[in-house]
DNA sequence: TTGGTAAATTACCGTAGGGTAAGATCCATG
DNA sequence: CATGGATCTTACCCTACGGTAATTTACCAA
């Protein structure tokens, strides 16, 4: 262990790094160590990842992420801004790439989210995380993203409401009549999205593609699933 | 605070309590502890869970737990395992519960869970904790459950597909044909449930029988929103 | 060589939190 | 009133882990 600090310059050598001085740019060790920070915290949680844990993975110190990222709780927020905003992007570009291209929006937003994702499936979770300390900016900040995110969905749940609703039942009974109905299906969906990532994480070797025909597939068996009382 | 030993023997004065000789009778206080655990062992994770919370919460000292329960990993094995069995006979016997009365599979099996968790409603994020230790009883006990009602899933999803799958387009291309689309489908069904209670968690008011109608609407207008591919 | 600077480590501190030992406190009963 | 058995606490230990200061290692440039 702790072989000694070796003198090559890595294998990243990103364009905009000043030159080597010694060990491995900071830029890159910045990446790295988010790159591990943030599989750590999706995996087992906020309180239950221990900064140790994170620096053996990469390889360096505790101290070298405090040097860097500054406390714990800094350094969750590095990844949590970085997770979020990548994330948001995808959802966002995703849902105003014209509405009428390719599958209807569910399945590409799917698919964007899977490719946002991809080589770091457990990013997502560091989103809803349940043991970040309460009232701390980390709570309020992941508070935000899921906000984000939720009012994304329940634009995009009454969109797919709207497109294909008017041509059914004529009952008021459903179709989000009760404002909590609409807050539940969004609600849903994102939670949904969720579950898929989780058999994702599960199943490493499906590809962006071949998980996102996979969940076509389940669209239409669910639907068919879905048949209405066969009784009563 | 830590008023002294109050006399009386508490409210419960359960059937088998062999008569108070001074405060809380043994079997209360566990009951007691084991509801508090619970529940912060279902909110906040294994390991940002801390004993003296647990233990202010009913009053007592951290101890006391340790007294009764032993090590943390134990108190929680005792929660894990009241938890999954009452889930595990719930949703058990709402699926054998004759297949044809009263609304479908689905329905009946959210119903029953609802009434199971109803009191304590993040119980059933105890069975999905992702802080345990790894490799440890906890943790495979955990898993023990999960892949229990994995099983029952599968086996309803696959009732459901059977009653309502034949009268549908003919090509084998869903209907898992391919095991992982019946394990995926499995898993989404699991999700939502966990999604739902994720949701009744924070809608406190709602009782179990508003709730389940709540997810038939949702059913339904997921049913309409899932209309196969209106273009391509 | 010498100095400067970036990269990283060793050594250390403080505390939160799991866990234990040894009493308290109270009632019942002979 | 002493003995005994429940219930519950005070006082304490120890380790893991977050966090900091001081120091080392390597390279480059004058």
């Amino acid at each position: 262990m702790a072989m000694p600090p070796s003198r090559r310059a890595g294998t990243s050598r990103a364009g905009t790094s000043r030159a080597g001085t010694k060990g491995v740019p900071r830029a890159d060790r910045e990446q790295q160590i988010l790159a591990a920070a943030t599989e750590e915290f999706g995996l087992r949680g906020y309180d239950a990842t221990s900064l140790a844990a994170v620096a053996a993975r990469v390889g360096v110190t505790k101290t070298l992420l405090h040097q860097y990222f500054g406390p714990k709780q800094d350094l969750y927020l590095a990844c949590l801004n970085a997770v979020g905003d990548r994330l948001l992007a995808a959802i966002r570009t995703a849902m105003a790439d014209g509405g009428a291209t390719g599958p209807h929006t569910p399945l590409r937003v799917l698919h964007s989210l899977f490719t946002a994702l991809e080589g770091q499936r457990e990013a997502w979770f560091v989103l809803y995380d349940t043991s970040l300390p309460p009232d701390s900016e980390p709570a309020r900040r992941a508070a935000h993203y899921r906000a984000a995110i939720d009012t994304l969905a329940e634009t995009g749940s009454l969109d797919v409401l709207r497109r294909s609703g008017p041509a059914h039942s004529p009952d008021a009974d459903h179709l989000g009549a009760d404002p909590l109905d609409r807050d539940l299906l969004a609600y849903a969906w994102r939670g949904l999205a969720t579950t898929l990532v989780r058999w994702w994480i599960r199943h490493p070797d499906e590809s962006v593609d071949a998980m996102t025909r996979r969940c076509a597939r389940l669209f239409t068996t669910a639907r068919t699933a879905l048949a209405p009382d066969p009784d009563a």
